[in-house]
DNA sequence: CTATATAAGATAAACAGTATCCTATTTATC
DNA sequence: GATAAATAGGATACTGTTTATCTTATATAG
């Protein structure tokens, strides 16, 4: 009952894309040491998230990824389902068949709660709304970009 | 992200014992049949509830598990924990040194927020009010005890 | 004492998640 | 165009967890 790594590492990523902004490139190796990420499994994560149209990817010297969705329209259970599938909690939910479930079953509406719940909360949070304030990644790294603004930054620094 | 089987074996495996009633045997076998529950894996399950102190085995002919905890103490948070162990949902929850988190961290806050809605909804449901109602369990198998009473019955079956 | 029923430890089988290797493809730059 | 830089994508290895079962031991009713 816990998030997978790629999950979270899906989340690092676009936090640290999120503090680019819309269209600026990061390259993954930039990426994977800023955030901690293993540069292989990156590739792996970045793929599910460009077919899901978070980002673009870009290959060639210069290359790397660049965000295609400003971060106020970008959900953490947008990007965490994009990478792990949706969230159930329950096989029932899953799988009604998996169990002969009555319309009013009180477990099965218990587990429908917690879902809800549980997805809702993901869905109100925005990488607008989780970059506007400190975090555990701004104390990861330091990144200066082009034009040498600090972006992740010590432990009170802002991102942009 | 979702409740392993041991979890809900357990769940199954109570709601069981809730329609017997506290302190009224229901053998191993008649609950894994009745359940749909590996009879042995239901052994490592009841020992586990039996250490926490919700259920007491008893061996020998004419033994099985007995309840201890009036279904309306008992919780489904308290019975999955018992067997899945502390729910987290994320690894910054379950190891904050895992994360060079500061305490004001925007992810791990909404982490914080879901945990406890979902550790909330479970909680605030009791075995009681599962059994009060009908539920997927109600469908899966009939059983009669010792006076003759319907325990597990149909679609509109109440337990006792 | 015997038969019945579960305990408890060991272990196997299955699966999911994590990570990396290797070859292919794309693209900026000279 | 040739070259070098960078990621893609398929294959595979590794690891840990979950699920399940086997075996021997123990408790107890009659």
């Amino acid at each position: 009952m816990r998030l997978t790594r790629a999950g979270e590492y899906a989340v690092r990523c676009m936090m640290y894309l999120s503090c680019l902004g819309v269209g600026k490139i990061g390259s993954r190796m930039e990426i994977a040491q800023a955030m901690d990420i293993p540069a292989q499994f990156l590739s792996k994560i970045a793929q599910q998230l460009a077919r899901a149209g978070y980002i673009e990817i870009v290959q060639g010297p210069k290359g790397g990824f660049r965000l295609l969705i400003p971060p106020d329209k970008l959900t953490l259970l947008g990007v965490i389902e994009t990478v792990i599938g949706e969230i159930y909690l329950n096989d029932c939910l899953m799988r009604p068949e998996s169990c002969l479930r009555t319309p009013t079953c009180t477990v099965y509406q218990v587990w429908q709660k917690a879902r809800r719940q549980l997805r809702k909360t993901l869905e109100e949070t925005t990488f607008a709304a989780l970059q506007g304030e400190p975090s555990c990644f701004n104390l990861l790294n330091d990144r200066q970009d082009e034009k040498g603004t600090i972006c992740m930054g010590t432990s009170q620094g802002r991102c942009t």
